[in-house]
DNA sequence: AATGAATGAGCTTTCATTCAT
DNA sequence: CATGAATGAAAGCTCATTCAT
């Protein structure tokens, strides 16, 4: 009963701080970081600012657990994928499938997240930029390692496998980018054979052919 | 003499214009937009602020001024190239090559790059993404055409001409963003190389083997 | 068995109200009244700050009987010193004892008091002043008394005995200070015969000449 | 004529520094540090709040000014005192009389100065404290070397000559506390012969008799 | 009684922008 | 044109206090 009691404000406290992320989700990615005001973030929330604070240690600490949670929630589906017992280019074809759903289901997020992986994020905001590079880098790291998979099992090209896991999320980001920027160009939706296409199979007609190709037309 | 005396008050003013804009990059690039002040940029020009003002509207103007130049500078350098009476595969390989030495030149750049041609650029800097995406657009619509060339002559697939151009774009990106990142693992520079030969080649050994491959290992 | 019952409730609560006491006295003198807050308080006693709530109307009054309480307990000391039947000088001696073991026992406290009795205090504390004022009022006028039994006896020169206990307390407090602030010239205690000794025979060496030193050296 | 220009605009600066810092004085004066806003400030001095932060890198340092100002100005009217070519006892008589002139002035200043000199003040304020110090101490120390000139020319009993500095400050401190406090029992002002009386004969009527005055009465 | 999550008024501080000189 | 002092809206954040449990 005591338990009982107890878990009912737990429950009560991980709603709150659900609601709150979540309308600073939208805030953040409807405006960026520095356009959102906590009071903004407050009066979304239906939240007093000094709820949020009781929640956040400041803004940074909001938009950094906001981030994280996200890219964890990523990393998690894109690591069961990755760890299935499938042939590797199945494993690899479904990483593609996940990457264009969790994105295309959190496409304005897209933004806000490479704005901080990748773009402007400075002084106060290196750590989450470790703390977020690092996961990134064990997503790369594990499609590296099914990549070195494929290579061994002559599937793939003798190529460093970090390479291929690079190649492979360019393709994808490439893609997603745009799709997000006109997305009238994708009616029904970015489709995930394009990138498994060329990425496995590259761009030339006739690989044999290569140098002649370079040197005469 | 009217016009000689002109034309020195140009040059100057040009001059002041072109050092304003150095004080803002060097900044802007290290500290990111919003962590950057009007004065700032000001004592680092050794200018008033007033001054400052004189040259431009706003911020946002500068700033405005500031990335658009850069992006314009790029642009200009990849059309020169991708014009150029070469084939097509000499073509795009010096196209990874710019792209690697732009970059390499301006490496702090290329975060408040992307930043704004990707991640967080809202509101108020909706011109700016505007104007920035249609020159990003510009160059991917003329590698499109240097894609769909190669298409004619055969020496690509029959896949869409901008298809193989952001998957160009991609991978260019994600080396650069790596090696940006990691730069201690690219002691003698990215080579362009890599990237030429997973974009024209993919990732399989064996291209006609590759229903058997997702099948059954 | 009611009575024992309440008899114990009502020493616990008097042991929570001390416990608060103390470790808000902790907090003041370490830090200041304005710098610390109630769940500091609330923390350092463990108990929650509702409960701080139940027994203090708000932050003054807590404050306010803090100060209180130990100024009481000061001023009892000296009233029982000062009632003492024994000769005058005697008392004074002791009275000078007391202030230098009490706030040397309550080194850090003397701060707080002072800017309590003394400096900034304002506005909504101009009770506290009051009721502090009150009691050191107390503590002047009983030795203002004792003074002019002195006088009457002919010890001391025909002064306003309330001048004289201005003047006792004035030396106490300037040495108190200074030792405060740097005790490392104070190793073995201040001495109270140092104050006694100046309180009582002034700083001239030849009373009976002071008019001849006054005008020439 | 461009001195005179630059001059104006030097001149107009320094008035308007002043200015704050005497809005400021009433202010804090009358209400304590804490209890005082910036826009308060700002509005008393009919400036805009972000004039006053042209002016103090905080509300810290802008307290620290003031502070520091009116101590020295004190500081310096003792110096000009003690340095004069007088005998040693008139400078101490000069001294009482400017420390009861300077505070008379300034009675509510007094409170504030001794909140920060002795009383209250922490964390932050620490400089302040230390800057302060110095410059009583320095004062302090100027008295000590009068009365050790007293001392060896035999006017002062043979005592250390800083205990006799310490005394001195603390009944003059003593008595302005208490005329701050009790105005109305100065009806003429405070009377530095009193001080100066007590502080020279001490109190005893007659000094060889001490011990016996001591035992018995 | 005891708890502690929720509150929100109010604080300090920043900084893009203006404009008289 | 250049200057830079003055502006003031708006931001992040604190913390005494309340009240449902």
């Amino acid at each position: 009963m005591n338990e009982k009691k107890l878990s009912r404000r737990e429950r009560l406290k991980a709603s709150n701080y659900r609601e709150i992320l979540e309308a600073a989700q939208e805030l953040f990615t409807a405006n960026g970081y520095h356009n959102v005001t906590m009071n903004q973030i407050a009066e979304k929330a239906e939240f007093s600012i000094g709820t949020l604070y009781n929640f956040f240690k400041n803004k940074e600490d909001l938009y950094h657990s906001l981030i994280l949670e996200k890219l964890k929630e990523f990393s998690e589906i894109q690591f069961l994928t990755l760890d299935k017992d499938l042939p590797v280019l199945q494993r690899i074809g479904e990483f593609i499938d996940n990457a264009i759903r969790f994105f295309g289901d959190h496409i304005p997020f897209i933004r806000i997240f490479f704005a901080e992986t990748r773009g402007e994020s400075h002084n106060l905001r290196s750590r989450l930029r470790h703390d977020a590079r690092k996961i990134m880098n064990e997503i790369d790291e594990r499609i590296a390692s099914v990549m070195e998979e494929g290579v061994q099992k002559k599937i793939f090209r003798k190529l460093d496998p970090f390479h291929l896991a690079l190649t492979l999320q360019g393709i994808c980001q490439a893609f997603l980018f745009h799709s997000m920027e006109y997305p009238e160009q994708y009616p029904e939706g970015l489709k995930a054979e394009i990138i498994f296409n060329l990425f496995t199979r590259g761009a030339l007609a006739d690989v044999s052919n290569l140098d002649h190709a370079m040197d005469a037309e």
